[in-house]
DNA sequence: GTCTATACTGGGATAGAC
DNA sequence: GTCTATCCCAGTATAGAC
């Protein structure tokens, strides 16, 4: 790689980086291209030699998360029973694992989808797709006779749901992060597990 | 009333009205002032005769909604047992006629609570002061010594924004909503309820 | 490829006639 | 109070020198 070549990765790579930083202190929506190249010490001007637009740097960020092996859609599965507490929490614990490690991403990808706006359908297509792990697992449970709350689709979407909003909320917006991971992920699987009847209807 | 004001409140009310519509049409973030004023018939100049901006209608909107008796906040609550199936049910039930009822203050609230952007806290304020019924209900079970999933504001979190998203998703983003109301409800009672696994631990 | 400078635009907001 | 006309700014995006 030729030393021109060499800069210009450097500055895209600065540019990416001072997006990730912006996303989390500004918010997605509130941050503007000129607040990106200003963090990252560039003109505004130099932005657009290496993206389009934001939405643009958006894709990109998140091509990169998925290079890393991370992926906000599908955490690998090889094991199958939801209602297996152990694996109900691990497949909690990826998720919300998959969303701290990428704040700048989790951050935008919401704060972009509520943007598109309603009335698209674009909203749900999104919610549907980001879940498709535990309808997946809901389904095989349906066949194996077992008997669910609803709907493969609903309950997973209730459940990435819950799970989206629970990220923005504390992830984002409380970085210094009152409650522990553990504790976090400790609740949401009794509750998806039991529910508010607890395990002994005692 | 003089004529004079008679005129302007039904401007006034006029504007509301367009707004109500183009919220749920294109988004409380999407739709711009000269939108809500053309949609009125009026002049964009005459919007500032009676709010002084957006966010100022929103609470306009809010404050009507609230008058006639309908609180996204808190609904009444004379009832005191979570774990009882039919009180949850009413409960989760009354939640969603209030979002369904009011789409255009639904929509408009959780869009504008996400553009806020992360990081002032205010995402996490607002999400537990809506919760605010489910917190004490939880709470009054606990102090009776029911065992919940995990501390009573993060419980209460996870089930309003779960409702929340929901509700966006399907009550905004889908209007010929795919899924009855009841459905939807009947999923959430016994997914909230006895979890995953079910009733009967069979 | 990166800079500086600037053109362009959308949309919020106001002035002033009616 | 409502209109028309206009101002004005923030932000995006481009042009052209280096």
């Amino acid at each position: 790689m030729s030393v021109r070549k060499a800069r210009a990765a450097e500055t895209e790579a600065a540019l990416k980086e001072a997006a990730r930083r912006q996303f989390v202190e500004r918010g997605y929506l509130n941050t503007k291209i000129s607040d990106i190249t200003a963090a990252a010490g560039r003109a505004t001007g130099s932005f657009y030699d290496h993206f389009t637009g934001k939405e643009d740097l958006l894709r990109a960020l998140l091509a990169d998360m998925r290079d890393q092996g991370h992926d906000l859609a599908a955490p690998e599965h090889p094991a199958h029973d939801l209602t297996d507490r152990d694996q109900l929490r691990q497949h909690l614990a990826v998720a919300w694992r998959v969303m701290r490690d990428n704040r700048p991403v989790t951050i935008a990808l919401f704060e972009s989808a509520i943007a598109a706006g309603p009335g698209s359908g674009d909203f749900w297509r999104r919610l549907v797709e980001e879940t498709e792990v535990f309808r997946d697992h809901l389904a095989h449970l349906e066949r194996r006779e077992h008997p669910l709350p609803g709907d493969p689709t609903l309950v997973g979407v209730a459940i990435g749901g819950m799970l989206s909003m629970l990220a923005y909320a504390l992830l984002a917006d409380a970085p210094d992060s009152r409650l522990a991971d553990d504790e976090v992920i400790d609740t949401l699987t009794d509750l998806l597990l039991y529910g508010l009847a607890g395990r002994d209807p005692a």
